[in-house]
DNA sequence: TTGTGGTTACGAACTTAATCGTAATTTAGC
DNA sequence: GCTAAATTACGATTAAGTTCGTAACCACAA
């Protein structure tokens, strides 16, 4: 098995976020929508895309001029990969520590703290 | 308000662990503890925790010539940095949608599922 | 006093990520 | 075919983090 093990950085999150929000797009797009948070030039996304590709963080449809890109990672297995690791580094490997955490430091409503429960039912059974 | 926003970086992360367990420690300390996971040198170590000073990360006492560092940072305040950023760029804004991730990953002992529910009965009050 | 071991201080090299400027390429319209 | 506009390709620069080598410093023992 070789299974890369390959991290997205910072800029590459969110250029993922935009890409698994839209299902796919053109350099020219993604980079408009960068641009409501922050401004960095468009060859700047270009590149960026480009890394991403070569990484195999996305995949593209070069057959036209216009390359149309699409993410080859799922949102599930990123946002796993990026919580086992911080479970493994800031809570000591103990899931119950983090979800305990995040519980209380930001409040949810009552609807989806039931939603949860019912969750734990399930996964007691 | 003049609260500095510094996230530790990766390594800075560890050798936080290490002080929140010892409560404060010298730099041979941390090293020693350091290279149960990786080598790298002794004055590695030192200057990263140098910089973790400088950066008001760590304080230490350097009354004697082998200082002893303490963290300046609490383990609790860290993890909710974290967290909130990680629901932020990943889980869009949901800590809700983390919690469930995270307890869909990495299963819990029905004890532990036990004491999450627990502490949403007293959450719903 | 001298030297030895352990410590801190500091600068430099190396790596990775992010940014941008410029050149090359392609397409569409004239 | 030729030009203009948009796109891709690519190299160079900057910034941050990590690593290490070497020098300076200090305490203690012989």
């Amino acid at each position: 098995m070789t299974i890369k093990k390959l991290k997205p950085t910072e800029s590459e999150l969110e250029i993922l976020t935009i890409l698994w929000n839209k299902e796919n797009a053109t350099v020219r797009e993604v980079h408009e929508e960068l641009s409501k948070n922050k401004d960095s030039g468009y060859t700047t996304t270009l590149k960026l895309l480009q890394i991403m590709f070569e990484k195999g963080l996305v995949t593209r449809d070069d057959r036209n001029k216009t390359h149309i890109y699409q993410p080859a990672v799922t949102r599930q297995k990123t946002q796993k990969q990026f919580l086992d690791k911080m479970i493994n580094t800031l809570f000591a490997g103990s899931s119950t520590q983090l979800v305990l955490q995040a519980l209380g430091n930001q409040k949810a409503s009552k609807d989806e703290l039931e939603e949860i429960q019912k969750y734990l039912d399930n996964l007691k059974k």
